[in-house]
DNA sequence: AGCACGCCGACT
DNA sequence: GTCGGCGTGCTC
C-alpha cells in the first residue's frame, strides 16, 4: 500500500510513501505521520491511499503520530478546496482547519498545573500591586496554565501561590474539563410564536433540510498522479442536486435569531448538528446565552460549544473535543468555527454575513461565509446567511437564483424604524470658526435626551483626538516614518500615534521643519477623543463615556462600560465601529453620526456599500424601547446615494443603484478579484518585481478571456511597517481557473530574496 | 523549507 | 591555487 502525504513544511507538493507491513491498518486518510524527506524527517498528513504510485523508488513511512481521526476525509477535503481556491499550500489550510491546540494533542490533555479563577466569597482581600496584576490576567482568561501565566505576567509561582492562599484561585493539575461560560446560570427559554414571515422562512429552511439530507457520504477515491488538478470528490457531487443556500434578509429587530433557533431545533430533531457563525465582536456572553438557554435543557438537550480567538489553548482543545465526540451538537463561534468537526452536519448559519471580519487577513485567506457555502454543498448541510444589510455578493447571488431569498421586512414588535434626519454640514459652517463638530440639530437633540433622561449614542469611526498635525504656514503634516499615513494626535498622552504600525512620538509644539519653526501648528480633523472633550464642554453635567480600542485595553472594561450604559449610569456613549453592532439598549432614543462621509472617502470600490451598511447598522441602535428612535446623520455629501438610501431604510434601492456601478466597472459581485501585493523594503526592487509579475500574469492568464488586469501600482497604503507595497488587481468571473493559474505561477516564480508576494482571492480590504 | 550542486570573484 | 557568493534543482 502507498500513502500520499502533504508535508508540514508547506511545500506546494505532495509525496508518496510506502506503508510498511507493521503499520498496515494504522494509516488512513487524515493520519498524521513522520516520514523521511531527503536527509531529514518531517511530519505530514496522509491525504490519499492507493495500491500503486507513479513514483518508483518509494521510501517507507517511519511512524504514525497522534490520535487517529483528528482529520477526517471531510475536513481534509475542505482544506484541499481552500488550498486550491485561495492559492495556498494544503498545510496552510490545515492550520486553520485543525486548531493548534488540537494538533498538539499531547499538550492538550497533559497533566500540567493550571490556575483557575474561583468565585470571590465575601470581601475582596487586599492585594499587592503585583498580585493584583496577576489576578487581573487570571480573571481575563478565567483559566490558564501556570506556565503561560508566568510567561504573560513575568512573575513567579510564589505570587500565584499567594493568591491561592487568599482563596482567589486554585492551582491544580488540569484534568477536569474547562467550560468558559460554566459559572453562569442560564434560564431556559421556549420557542416563541413566529409571525407569518418568520414562519415562512423557517418552513423553507426546514423543507430544504428534509429534501436534501437523506444520508450517504462520498467515499475515498484512488490516487491520481500528483500533478493532476481534478478533484474526484467535488466532481462526484456535481451529479447531485445543489444544496440550497438561503439569504435571510431581515431588518434590525425582525427576529432572525428566533428563526435560527427553531431551524437548529429542527436539525437536532432529525439527528443533525448545527454551526452558528457570528462576527467576533458579536460573540458576547449574551449571544451565547440565547443559544444555551434554548438547548441546555428539554428534549433536544445538547451542549453548546463556543469557539473564538480569546479562548486559552486548553479551552479551545476542550471545546473542540466536545464537538468531535458529539457531546456538543451546536457550535457557536467566530470565523474559524466554520471548521468545527460537527458530524453529521445539518445546518450552518452565518449571521451578519456582510461582515468583513469573516475574511481571514492572513494565509489561508479564506472567507468563512464562502467556506460555509462550500462546506454545506459537500456535507449536504443547508446554509442560511442572515443580515439586515446583505453584502452585494450575497444579494446578487439571491437575485440570480443561486441563493434563495427570504425576507423579514417588519420588526417583531411592530415598532417603526427610527426617523433618520440628514444634516447638510456645508451649511453649518460658521464663517470664521469653520465647521462645528455638532450641528445645531444634533446639539438640540442631545439636549432633549438629557432633559428626558434618555440615552444617546454618538458614532465616529475614528479614534484619537485629531486626524493629523498640520503646519498652517509651510504645509507640513506629521507622517509615520514606517507607513504612508499621517500620524494621529492623542491628546490624553500628548502623543502622535500611527494606527497602522503603532509608532509613537511626542507631539511637537512648534513646526519641526528647520526653516519654518512655526509655533501655530494646528490639529486637523477629529477623532472620538475630541468629540468626547467637546461634549464635556457643551454638556458639563452629562455623564459621558468613550468607547474605542484605545479605552478598551482590558476585556472586562468592555463589559463594564456596557453594563454601566445599560443600567443608566452613562448618558452619552461616544464610540467607533464597535458600538455599531448588535447591542441593544431600550433607553437609547438618539443616535448621532458625527461624520457620515468618513467611510465614503476611502479609496475602495466598496466605500458606498460600507457606508450604507454602517449607517443602517448604527441607526438600528435607536428606539427599541417604548419611544420612537431618532437618528441624526451629519454629512458633507448629504445627497450621496449611500446616505440617502440609508435614510429611507431602502436596502433594495441602494442595491439597484450600486449594482449598476459595479456592473459598469466590472467590480464584484459582477466579477471576482484576486489582489496581488508585492512587499519589500527596497521600493525599486518591489516595483521592478511587480512589473515582472504583471508580464507573467499576462502570459499565464492568456486563456482567461474575460480577465482585466490593473497595475502594478502603489497600494492605497503604499508603505506599511517599513515595507513598500505595490499591487496588481485581477478581475475575472472565472476565479477557479485564475486561482489555478496563479498557484502555478507562485510555484514557478522565483522572487528576489527581499521581496514577498501575497495573493488575496476575493479580498475585502484593498489597502 | 533545507540542503546539495555548481559556476564565477578576491583572499591566505 | 582555494574560500565563498547565492542561482537552480530536488526531496517520494
Amino acid at each position: 500500500m502507498v500513502a500520499r502525504v502533504t508535508l508540514e513544511i508547506a511545500l506546494r507538493k505532495e509525496f508518496d510513501y510506502l506503508i510498511p507491513a507493521e503499520l498496515e491498518g494504522q494509516v488512513e486518510i487524515g493520519t498524521r505521520v513522520k516520514v523521511p524527506f531527503g536527509a531529514r524527517q518531517v511530519m505530514g498528513v496522509v491525504t490519499g491511499l492507493a495500491e500503486h504510485s507513479p513514483v518508483t523508488n518509494l521510501r517507507p513511512i517511519l511512524k504514525v503520530l497522534g490520535t487517529p481521526g483528528l482529520i477526517t476525509p471531510k475536513v481534509l477535503d475542505l482544506a484541499r478546496w481552500i488550498a486550491r481556491y485561495y492559492c495556498c499550500p494544503v498545510e496552510t489550510a490545515l492550520k486553520s482547519v485543525l486548531p493548534e491546540a488540537v494538533r498538539r494533542e499531547e499538550a492538550g490533555w497533559q497533566e500540567r498545573l493550571f490556575v483557575h479563577l474561583l468565585p470571590v466569597v465575601g470581601e475582596m482581600p487586599k492585594l499587592t500591586r503585583r498580585q493584583s496584576d496577576v489576578y487581573n490576567v487570571i480573571e481575563e482568561w478565567r483559566e490558564i496554565s501556570l506556565q503561560e501565566l508566568l510567561r504573560l505576567t513575568g512573575t513567579t509561582t510564589d505570587t500565584v501561590r499567594r493568591l491561592e492562599d487568599k482563596g482567589l484561585v486554585r492551582i491544580a493539575p488540569q484534568i477536569s474539563e474547562r467550560d468558559p461560560y460554566g459559572r453562569e446560570t442560564i434560564l431556559p427559554t421556549e420557542p416563541l410564536a413566529l409571525n407569518p414571515e418568520q414562519k415562512a422562512a423557517l418552513d423553507a429552511i426546514c423543507a430544504a433540510m428534509d429534501k436534501v439530507q437523506n444520508g450517504g457520504s462520498p467515499g475515498a477515491g484512488s490516487l491520481p498522479p500528483s500533478d493532476t488538478k481534478s478533484d474526484d470528490i467535488s466532481d462526484a457531487q456535481k451529479a447531485h442536486e445543489r444544496i440550497p443556500t438561503f439569504l435571510l434578509h431581515g431588518v434590525t429587530g425582525s427576529g432572525k435569531t428566533e428563526v435560527y433557533l427553531q431551524a437548529i431545533a429542527y436539525a437536532l430533531e432529525r439527528g443533525f448538528g448545527a454551526i452558528v457563525l457570528v462576527p467576533e465582536i458579536s460573540l458576547t456572553p449574551q449571544t451565547v446565552e440565547r443559544f444555551k438557554a434554548r438547548f441546555s435543557s428539554g428534549r433536544l438537550r445538547t451542549l453548546v460549544a463556543v469557539l473564538h480567538s480569546h479562548l486559552s489553548a486548553g479551552e479551545r482543545h476542550d471545546e473542540w473535543h466536545k464537538i468531535r465526540q458529539g457531546r456538543a451538537r451546536i457550535v457557536i463561534g467566530a470565523r474559524s468555527a466554520v471548521f468545527a468537526p460537527v458530524d453529521p452536519l445539518g445546518l450552518i448559519i452565518v449571521d451578519e454575513e456582510h461582515e468583513h471580519s469573516y475574511k481571514q487577513e492572513e494565509a489561508p485567506r479564506y472567507h468563512a461565509r464562502d467556506v460555509a457555502v462550500v462546506r454545506g454543498q459537500r456535507e449536504r448541510a443547508v446554509v442560511v446567511l442572515g443580515s439586515a444589510t446583505p453584502s452585494m455578493e450575497s444579494y446578487y447571488n439571491a437575485r440570480r437564483g443561486k441563493y434563495v431569498l427570504l425576507e423579514l421586512p417588519t420588526r417583531v414588535d411592530d415598532r417603526r424604524l427610527p426617523v433618520v434626519r440628514v444634516v447638510d454640514m456645508r451649511r453649518e459652517a460658521k464663517g470664521d470658526r469653520g465647521v462645528p463638530i455638532f450641528s445645531q440639530m444634533l446639539y438640540e437633540a442631545i439636549l432633549k435626551r438629557l432633559e428626558r433622561k434618555e440615552q444617546t449614542i454618538l458614532f465616529l469611526n475614528r479614534r484619537g483626538y485629531s486626524t493629523s498635525l498640520q503646519c498652517m504656514k509651510c504645509g507640513y503634516v506629521a507622517g509615520c516614518p514606517n507607513c504612508s499615513v499621517a500620524l494621529t494626535y492623542h491628546r490624553t498622552t500628548q502623543q502622535l500615534c500611527c494606527h497602522i504600525c503603532g509608532y509613537q512620538a511626542v507631539a511637537p509644539s512648534v513646526c519641526p521643519k528647520s526653516d519654518c519653526r512655526n509655533p501655530a501648528i494646528r490639529y486637523a480633523g477629529m477623532g472620538t477623543q475630541r468629540v468626547e472633550e467637546k461634549l464635556a464642554h457643551l454638556f458639563p453635567h452629562a455623564r459621558i463615556q468613550r468607547m474605542d480600542s484605545d479605552v478598551l485595553t482590558r476585556k472586562q472594561e468592555y463589559r463594564r462600560i456596557l453594563g454601566d450604559f445599560r443600567t443608566g449610569k452613562i448618558d452619552i456613549l461616544v464610540g467607533t465601529q464597535m458600538i455599531a453592532k448588535g447591542l441593544h439598549f431600550p433607553n437609547v432614543t438618539l443616535v448621532g453620526i458625527i461624520y457620515a462621509d468618513l467611510s465614503l472617502h476611502i479609496p475602495d470600490f466598496r466605500a458606498g456599500e460600507r457606508t450604507f451598511q454602517l449607517l443602517t447598522q448604527v441607526s438600528g441602535r435607536a428606539g427599541r424601547g417604548d419611544v420612537e428612535g431618532e437618528v441624526v446623520v451629519q454629512s458633507f455629501t448629504p445627497f450621496h446615494p449611500a446616505v440617502q438610501y440609508a435614510r429611507r431604510h431602502d436596502y433594495v434601492g441602494f442595491y439597484e443603484q450600486e449594482i449598476e456601478f459595479r456592473q459598469e466597472l466590472k467590480y464584484p459581485p459582477v466579477s471576482r478579484i484576486a489582489l496581488i501585493t508585492l512587499l519589500g523594503r527596497n521600493e525599486d526592487k518591489v516595483r521592478f518585481t511587480a512589473n515582472h509579475v504583471r508580464r507573467e500574469l499576462d502570459r499565464v492568464l492568456e486563456e482567461c478571456k474575460d480577465r482585466i488586469i490593473a497595475g502594478p501600482a502603489p497600494a492605497p497604503l503604499s508603505r506599511a511597517e517599513t515595507y513598500y507595497r505595490h499591487q496588481i488587481m485581477i478581475r475575472t468571473r472565472h476565479m477557479t481557473v485564475a486561482s489555478e493559474r496563479l498557484a502555478k505561477l507562485i510555484q514557478d516564480l522565483t522572487l528576489p530574496e527581499d521581496v514577498r508576494m501575497v495573493v488575496d482571492i476575493d479580498p475585502v480590504n484593498l489597502a
